[in-house]
Order: structure tokens, then sequence, then C-alpha cells
DNA sequence: CAGTGGTCTAGACCACGGG
DNA sequence: CCGTGGTCTAGACCACTGC
């Protein structure tokens, strides 16, 4: 069965973009495909038109339906190969966009999360968090512990340390956001981070926390968060309720080690 | 202090593109950038020239430049900025290009891994394997259970699942290579994985394999993998000592999420 | 062989950041 | 204001895939 166009349904016929938009034009072609996927209009296996005649149909230049592509490449919703075209790819890669360090917010969307504010205050960083942050002697850091639970039980014990130099929080804010959301509000975009995953078992004052026996195994996360400009913005060191909780995370193999896997130079 | 050359070193004095080689130039000026950061020749901070000025010493026209750019922001390597030019990034986040499939074959190397293979058949798949891999009724899959020790102590005990149709494994390959690399060999690239990690404490089974004790806790992860054709390769079931070992990966926010928080439409 | 994406060019104008 | 990266165009040729 081959079609060149998709099925029943021709997704060309329904993307629009607008010149006067301050939106970026690639930005608009891929924000509709991913939108079509989202709702379903074209699901894995589906073919798409080729570059060419993309740009043709939408009056733009092919690099530009590129970026578009390489966009949706990045974010594992379409595989590409020569010769044989554009193809939207396993729901399963593309579904989990959440990252890890987000999945809190999203999965507690279903869950009525709640977060407890166990301690706020601006301290001495120690060793551990100077290094972690790259900051000098005598920095002060603020310190926050956190109980984060989803459905009136506890899920996540988190411990956060961000430069203190980087921005105010308030206490009665970080009951009702996540901090990467506050963080966002003082534009600062964190961009990437560096972590660590392991497993304890439970602590007498963390099973009491979590609401479990002393010995449950624990899920431990450090993490180490960088913004668009490069700075170490937050060290944290997090505990998960196993029974509760899963860490998500979608990852992609590096791309060089392909190229150079099958070039022959 | 605002340097527009790079310290003691001019690093587009060492580049030279070859248009007689096969390797695209884009990836040619961009592998060779990346040298001279892992050399220490571009540290920290440092600061490039702009794409049209390396454009022009090169002699390559600016979107290529561009486009070895881009392959160096997709690794974490520099930052950059309008306005203010393109900076070399921590190595924090650079160092650990490692992903987190992959991590055990980088570790190891440091720690004279062996693999134990407990079990290796080919059977009916279960349905969480089918459910996993997409497979249909009555669908066969390789099933591999292996021990992989670093340093003389066992480190993880890992169930592989992975469609029969694929390849064909040999056993004593796979007591001397990892797993990814077999399936390289067998032009298989896995590109992106889905994961999911836990805790649990440790069954009698896993303790006596693992040499701890029954009810300490251990890392667990869940892992459907594709390649880049978008097909799926192998699901995974890893147990890992949590005492010898932890996970890394290194995750990238999503761009479109920032995009859409600043801009204003 | 035809069809596809991959690479590359030589320009253009715009948006943002900082002095 | 200037310098920077961000977007965009209209072409070109090449390399891989599958028939």
């Amino acid at each position: 069965m081959a079609r060149t166009k998709l099925g029943s349904h021709d997704p060309l016929e329904t993307i629009v973009v607008d010149r006067s938009s301050p939106v970026p034009l690639y930005y608009q072609l891929a924000q509709q495909l991913e939108s079509q996927i989202a709702e379903g209009k074209l699901v894995s296996g589906d073919r798409l038109e080729n570059e060419v005649r993309i740009a043709e149909a939408l009056g733009l230049s092919r690099p530009t339906v590129r970026q578009a592509f390489r966009y949706l490449v990045d974010k594992g919703l379409v595989t590409r190969r020569r010769g044989q075209g554009t193809v939207i790819a396993e729901e399963k890669v593309s579904r989990q966009v959440t990252l890890t360090s987000l999945y809190d917010d999203l999965e507690s969307a279903g869950k009525k999360p709640t977060t407890e504010v166990i301690r706020h205050e601006v301290i001495h960083a120690s060793d551990l968090v100077k290094e972690a942050l790259g900051l000098d002697e005598g920095a002060m850091v603020i310190a926050l512990e956190r109980l984060r639970s989803g459905g009136g039980e506890p899920i996540a014990l988190m411990h956060n340390f961000l430069p203190a130099t980087l921005l105010d929080l308030s206490t009665d804010r970080l009951r009702e956001h996540g901090l990467y959301a506050l963080l966002r509000e003082s534009n600062i975009f964190p961009s990437r981070a560096y972590q660590r995953m392991g497993a304890k078992n439970a602590s007498l004052t963390e099973a009491r926390l979590l609401h479990q026996s002393k010995g449950t195994a624990l899920l431990t996360m450090e993490r180490t968060t960088f913004d668009d400009r490069g700075r170490a913005i937050e060290f944290a060191q997090h505990v998960y309720c196993a029974s509760r909780y899963f860490l998500y995370s979608t990852v992609s193999m590096d791309v060089s080690e392909n190229y150079v896997g099958r070039s022959t130079y």
C-alpha cells in the first residue's frame, strides 16, 4: 500500500502560513504538523509529501521546510531516510515529550499535586553545592526542602540549592507552582541538566515523610541544571517513592557515533 | 576582559577544511572545534568568532558554518545568544556526552567489564513484550539474561528482548561486546529510547546474583529502544546495584516551551 | 532508473542585546 | 547605535534507496 498522499487525509490542505505573523514560518509549519500528529490526523507510519512539493504548495523555500522537518525529527515525531521519505514515528517515542526534570508537574496534573515547603532559607553553600554550581568560596545559596504529594500521598522529597544572586523566591508561590515555572517567570530558562539516578533504602526520617517503612527502596536523583546562557542555576537532590512513582525520559543516541560508524574515512 | 580572539589561541588558524573529502564541510568544522574543546584549547567562557568571519576565513558559506554551530549547540558544547556571540559552555554539561543507555560500556572501560550470559534463547513473546515492541500475536523474540560485572563485582542484571526477525546473535560475541555494538555491526542503529527508572528491594535471587543482601535497594530501568528507521528493536528490564552504580543522563529541555514562553503572539 | 533527503552557495532582511 | 545570531530565499549538485 503506497500512498503518496496520506490515506483519507491530506495535511497540506489544512496548513496555512501567515507571513504577517511574528512567528517564524518554519515554526508555524512545524507546529501545525505537530498538532496533526497529536490529534491523530497523522498516525504512525504515514508518509509526508517530500520537501520540494511542500515548499511549492505553501510558497516557502526548501530550506525553510527543512528547518521545520528538523524540528520534528529532533522531537522524535518523524523519521527521515534518503530515498524513502519522511514518516511519522512510533507514538511511544514521541508521546513522552516530557522531560525527566519536568515530569513532576505533568504527572501531577492528573493527581492534584500539593507541595509542602519544609525549609526555605539562604545559607552558605556547602562544598558539594559550591562544586556542583561552580560557586566561589563563601557564596550564598537558597536552600529548599519540599515534600511533593499527589492524590494525598507523598511522592517525593526534594532538596534544591540555587545561587542566592539568581532570584528571589516566595514561599507562598513555591507552594503553588513548580520551581521551574517560577524560574521562567524570572526570565531564567532551564535548557540542559546533568542527572544521576540511583537507589537507596529509606532512612527513618525519609520513611516517615514519605509514609513508607524504614528500608523501603527509594529512587534517588541528583541534578545540576543549566540555563540557556550556560549558567548553573540549580543543584537538586531528590528522593522518590518508588512504589508510586517512576522517572521517565526519552534519550536520543548521538548522531555522530552513527555517522562515524557508517562512513569510511 | 573582552577578547575578540580567544586569549593566546586562535582556533581559526588551525582549522582546515578538505573539499575533496567525502566528509561534509560542516561536519569537518564541527569536529575540529569539538576537538579543540576536548583538548582544552577552547575552554568554558571563551568566545568564538562570529559566523560571517568564520565563513570568510574558511571559504565557506554562512549556512554551512551555522550547521556546524548547530551541531555544537545540540551537543551542549556551546551556547549562542543574539548580540552576544557564541561561547564555550560549562564542561559539566558537555563532558557527559554519554547516553544513559550506553553508559555501561563507557563506565566499564575503566573497570574491566565482564558479561555472563545466563540465558539466550528464542521464545514466544509475552504480552508485555509484544506490547512494548509492537509485535503481533505469536511473534518470536530473542530473550537474553546477562550479568554484567566490573572489577570483579556484579553491577547489573539485564533482561533483553529483541524481535527474532531482527538479527542473529552469537552467545560468544555477547560475552565480549555490548548488545548495541552487535546491533550496529548488523546495520541496526539505535537512535531513541524511552526509559522508565524506578527502585525496588532486592529479591532473594537478585540479591544472590548481585552479591547483595535481600531487601537492598536496587535501581531498576525499563527501556524500549527504536532505531533510525523508527522500528522498535529492543525491550529491556535491567536491575542495577545502587551501591556500585548510577545511571547518568544529560537531558535538554524543549526549546519550543521556551519559545512559546518568550513570544507574545 | 526515478525519487528522496543531504549538502552547499551567496546573498537578503530582521530581531535582539548591549553600550 | 552596532554587532550578533535568527530567519528566509532560489537555486545547485550529490548520495542513498528501492524498483
